[in-house]
DNA sequence: GTCAGTGCAAACTTTTTGCAACTAC
DNA sequence: GTAGTTGCAAAAAGTTTGCACTGAC
């Protein structure tokens, strides 16, 4: 799907979300989806904040950025993510489900896709809960992390 | 393993993670790490300072405590979660792998077990990447939440 | 005796909240 | 016109930091 395809068709959702559930439609609101739907990777509240006004010149209080995520979350438009310090959120419509690795070391997050590991997680079993969607977040060093480590071990015993 | 032997077990791999890394042995340090292994479940920083000082009669500080905390994960006896709003820990040592079911509804957590999925997720080929830890959070609603909604359903529609 | 570790309070960061002004309906 | 939404600033919550004091080595 194109990106102008998928702005449309996400925005078509959201308008009806907000209809269904008694909510008005604020430019801000359309500006917030948008841009979030520009975003390939995660981010958090200060960089949509700077993206918003650096890219599409449209400035929104952090409130408003709070206030429309948790609708945007709600209507399952976009997905939230605690690692690192501040929330990271991601745009969630039409994204192949995937992974994620985390550098212990540098804090780098990368995507995984395993399809096998999907299919077996979205069909287990569990009882007296009714899942709606998970997060599999994979710890341990990157490579370049690793080269780093073995280039300092090398160092350390040699001298 | 009983309780007082893990307890034992885990105060001696901590003795010597201290010893290779040239840290101090106070009395916090191992007050925390006993405090740590008398918990089931997740905890977070306000929970372990009340539970020191109400069943241990022991007070630290919450500096201390995050001090702590940074080496029994460097230390690999702790493992850290970031479900809700304050960072949550768990007791590692001797622990079953296990997944979190959290109901976005009330946020409580429960733990799941499959061990299949477990397997699949250790034996996953990651490219140019060191797996150490892995957490799966399941997202939904919980029995009680479900029950209560569709308590909620039939009350708005007999209105 | 020395310096890592501790407690305390202040600082900092992220998120939430209260309120006046605004605007979608 | 009314009430939901926004922006702002203040408050709250969680975590980190600076510094004087303490105690492990």
């Amino acid at each position: 799907m194109e990106i102008k395809e998928l702005k449309e068709t996400v925005r078509q959702l959201f308008t009806e979300y907000l209809r269904v559930n008694g909510h008005r439609k604020t430019s801000e609101r359309y500006a917030i989806l948008d841009t979030i739907y520009s975003i390939k990777g995660h981010f958090d509240i200060e960089t949509l904040h700077d993206l918003m006004l650096n890219e599409e010149k449209f400035r929104v209080s952090r409130a408003t950025l709070y206030n429309t995520l948790i609708l945007l979350l709600d209507a399952k438009l976009v997905i939230k993510h605690q690692f690192g310090n501040s929330s990271q959120y991601e745009r969630s419509y039409n994204m192949e489900t995937h992974h994620h690795l985390i550098c212990t070391q540098c804090g780098k997050v990368t995507e995984h896709h395993n399809e096998e590991l999907q299919e077996l997680i979205a069909a287990s079993p569990m009882k007296r809960f009714q899942m709606s969607h998970y997060s599999l977040y994979i710890y341990g060093i990157c490579s370049k992390c690793a080269t780093q480590k073995r280039r300092n071990a090398k160092i350390n015993k040699s001298k």
